[in-house]
RNA sequence: GUGGUUGUAGUUCAGCUGGUUAGAACGCCUGAUUGUGGUUCAGGAGGUCGUGGGUUCAAAUCCCAUCUUCCACCCCA
């Protein structure tokens, strides 16, 4: 015990069971991702920091797991920084390279790269790992898969409602319930602009975001603390407070912006998308949320958040739309709109409420026992004509008992037997036994694969 | 990053305020069944008590450090 090996905090293994339910997951993302044309790409596990650094907010650099840099790493390490003990600057000298910390990024970063060779509007999705070095716990790894859509290239809101389109497709395949929370960037802007504190921008819009979780009255608190006037205060408490229909929400919204151009024009993109998803057949709730923030800073206009209705689990997919993410990488004037699904968070969904296929995917339908060298021979051959019929059959590698054989194929669920021993290949019958039944008949080759593809 | 929590056989856990050979269930292996699994019966193997140090005549048990687990905060998929 003491000296088995481990891994990293946070990260996991996946044993064949995990991974044939993984696959059941990404399988279906990706399905849906193809069908409304987006192309996959993928970007390597390491970036250059230059490309990482500052796009996630102070927290986020702290977040991002670096790597160190090759050869004499200390040569260029000045020992004063170590004695004032200034991690952050001794860590920009010894490493030049980090673990990617979303996928967004590395696209935004790959889209200036790859500008003269993309056609736009660019539709593309990235199913890859990303890393953050953030204390784990439930549903939150140091290590986990993200499956990005996005498109870049285009201001037209058809995008938004297509991501939308796509988040319920793909939650309806898995049986998940949810609501799909929506908000635009330009109503937190109209709203900290309304109440004449736009430089608060982000304090406002991480405060209100805790609504739901530390009450309407925390909520002011926290923006007293952050120097908010109670005049300021009591011209958000019916904004924040705000409930009712989606509709009548946005009615409210449009009156309070009567002169507030930015928030008037969030509430007309939320009205477009609104109208139009109406028109189509949604089955998840859409819930406009104006507390919904998502603190990542680079949203400009809507913001997505969605969540299992029958699981306490955070969000399990999210994404927004952002204005000016390759202005960065000295691209401007390309936008794009994207929502990451969090593989790893859906696992658990499905898995806490035992909605993964009954069937143990990729298993053998068929083994066959392993009688001896002679009959092992014989068995071959058979193994190969019933592979080339497209069965998923396995041979028992050793002459094992017949007994530990029988409970190999037992445990590993595989449905027939297939007994070629000395009587069966003298006779050309060979015995079939049902392993869930129990009972076994005689039949010849081409019986048993016609029977066994039926079954 | 801050505060708390967990770690004993392959697995889930028991082990009272430190006391002698550390237990159970399930699983595993062997046999009853040398060509038949899932049930039953009989027997068996398996633990430097996360790791390192300390206190003590004596430590799984107390103390410190470290790693790990889970939880809250921060933040987020």
């Amino acid at each position: 015990m003491a000296q088995k090996p481990s891994i990293p905090k946070g990260t996991r293994d996946f044993s064949p069971t995990e991974m044939a339910r993984r696959n059941y997951i990404f399988d279906t993302i990706k399905k849906v991702f193809r069908k409304y044309g987006y192309l996959p790409i993928e970007t390597p596990a390491m970036e250059n920091l230059s490309t990482l650094m500052g796009k996630y907010g102070e927290e986020g650099d702290s977040l991002l797991f670096k790597v160190l840099n090759s050869g004499d790493f200390l040569k260029k390490m000045d020992v004063s920084d170590l004695e004032e003990n200034k991690a952050a600057k001794t860590a920009t000298k010894i490493s030049d390279k980090g673990l990617r910390y979303d996928l967004t990024v590395p696209f935004a970063r790959y889209v200036v790269q790859h500008r003269n060779d993309i056609r736009f509007p660019f539709k593309r999705y990235q199913v890859q790992a990303v890393w953050r070095a953030d204390r784990p716990q439930k549903g939150r790894y140091r290590e986990f898969y993200q499956c990005d859509i996005d498109v870049v290239g285009s201001d037209s809101l058809l995008n938004e409602t297509e991501l939308i389109r796509v988040i319920d497709e793909i939650f309806q395949t898995l049986s998940i319930n949810i609501t799909i929370k929506l908000n635009n960037r330009k109503i937190l802007s109209g709203i900290a602009e309304k109440i004449n504190a736009p430089e608060k921008l982000t304090d406002i819009t991480v405060a209100i975001d805790k609504l739901d979780k530390i009450g309407i009255e925390k909520v002011y608190e926290e923006l007293k603390s952050k120097g908010i006037d109670d005049d300021a205060i009591s011209q958000l408490k019916p904004i924040i407070g705000l409930s009712g229909t989606n509709s009548g929400k946005l009615k409210i919204l449009a009156t309070l912006f009567n002169d507030v151009e930015e928030g008037r024009k969030g509430v007309e993109e939320l009205n477009t998308v609104l109208n139009q998803l109406e028109m189509l057949d949604i089955k998840a709730n859409i819930q406009l949320d104006q507390s919904l923030a998502r603190g990542l800073n680079y949203y400009t206009g809507a913001i997505i958040e969605v969540k299992a209705d029958d699981v306490n689990i955070g969000s399990i997919c999210g994404g927004g739309r952002y204005d000016n993410l390759t202005g960065i990488f000295g691209l401007p004037g390309i936008s794009g709109v994207g929502v990451s699904f969090g593989a790893d968070r859906i696992y658990d969904t499905l898995q806490e409420l035992d909605l993964f296929p009954k069937q143990t995917a990729g298993s053998s339908r068929v083994m066959i026992t392993n009688f001896g060298e002679t009959e092992s021979l014989h068995a071959l051959k058979v193994l190969e004509e019933m592979q080339n019929e497209g069965i998923y059959a396995e041979l028992y590698p050793d002459s094992a008992k017949i007994q530990k054989q029988m409970k190999y194929a037992d445990q590993k669920a595989i449905p027939f037997v297939l007994h070629v021993g000395e009587q069966e290949i003298k006779s050309g019958d060979y015995t079939l036994k049902n392993m869930l039944t129990g009972t076994q008949h005689n039949f010849k080759l081409s019986q048993i694969i016609s029977f066994i593809k039926e079954n």
